[in-house]
DNA sequence: CTTCTTGCAAAGGATTTGCAGCGTC
DNA sequence: GACGCTGCAAATCCTTTGCAAGAAG
């Protein structure tokens, strides 16, 4: 765990346990989404004993350095994932929750031209697409054969 | 405002002078966006006595009759505008908030193609570009010059 | 008249903050 | 040793809800 010291530290972050821990998920989980609350109580569950209040402290201080990022996927769902440098968009299941990450590249274009025509200097975009996962359309179909 | 009130009884929801004020707010509007806070300001100060409670148990009325929709823009941001049939994303100042609807319908077949290469069934999408606005580059413009 | 709406005030969840004490540099 | 970090509890913000009184059909 040297390297997440180091990583902080570069980041002008000061390294402390709970930071370290934080920094520690995200990278063992490098493509899962988490929220505050569900960082707080895996890494209390597991042993790290820190507070929600540090929580949001903690993830700010990582937002604000880069290493992480956050999307609102909407009804104030707020998660956090680990900045691997590409942007991507989110697939999101209407009916379980489930996150899946899309990499795509191709509508970067459109996006910026979109914000050309209205004489807006582009910065970024936030696309989450919703729909029904697989398991989740399978299940229906369940109920639907022996409803 | 006959049409007001046939329109909420069209929709299966009593006519009242507080959903008749509301919908009147949206139609007076057709492409702004309000928050919750913000219709209730401006009813209240206007000429419409009701509560900020109801303004919320309106809203979701309304949404679920399919008269208005929201959209949420990140930073717990919600809002709502009236339901004009034509899907939409919102480009959206980083500095000032302001709010432009884009209309553009050549990107739902990427974001359903999207959705089909990870087995989901597509069932919408929230676009939010967020970027710098005319006027506040011309701001900061200013600013750069006279700093 | 019956039923649905409203306002109020209180509850709710998510996030933030002030402060005293402890860890990191 | 100075400064920044933490926990705790309280404060915020936005939104929802319970309940009694008031309007709509």
């Amino acid at each position: 765990m040297r390297t997440l010291y180091a990583e902080l530290s570069r980041a002008g972050i000061r390294a402390t346990a709970s930071r370290i821990a934080v920094l520690k998920l995200f990278r063992d989980h490098p493509v899962e989404h988490f929220s505050a609350d569900q960082i707080y109580r895996r890494l209390t569950h597991d042993e790290e004993p820190l507070s929600l209040a540090s929580v949001y402290r903690i993830l700010s201080q990582l937002l604000g350095a880069g290493l992480i990022t956050c999307a609102s996927l909407g009804d104030s769902r707020v998660v956090y994932e680990l900045n691997r440098g590409e942007p991507h968009y989110h697939l999101v299941c209407n009916h379980c929750g489930a996150i899946h990450n899309v990499t795509d590249t191709t509508l970067n274009l459109a996006y910026q031209s979109i914000a050309a025509q209205h004489q807006f200097v582009y910065a970024s975009a936030s696309v989450v697409v919703f729909g029904a996962c697989p398991d989740c359309q399978a299940a229906r179909n369940q109920k639907a054969r022996s409803g």
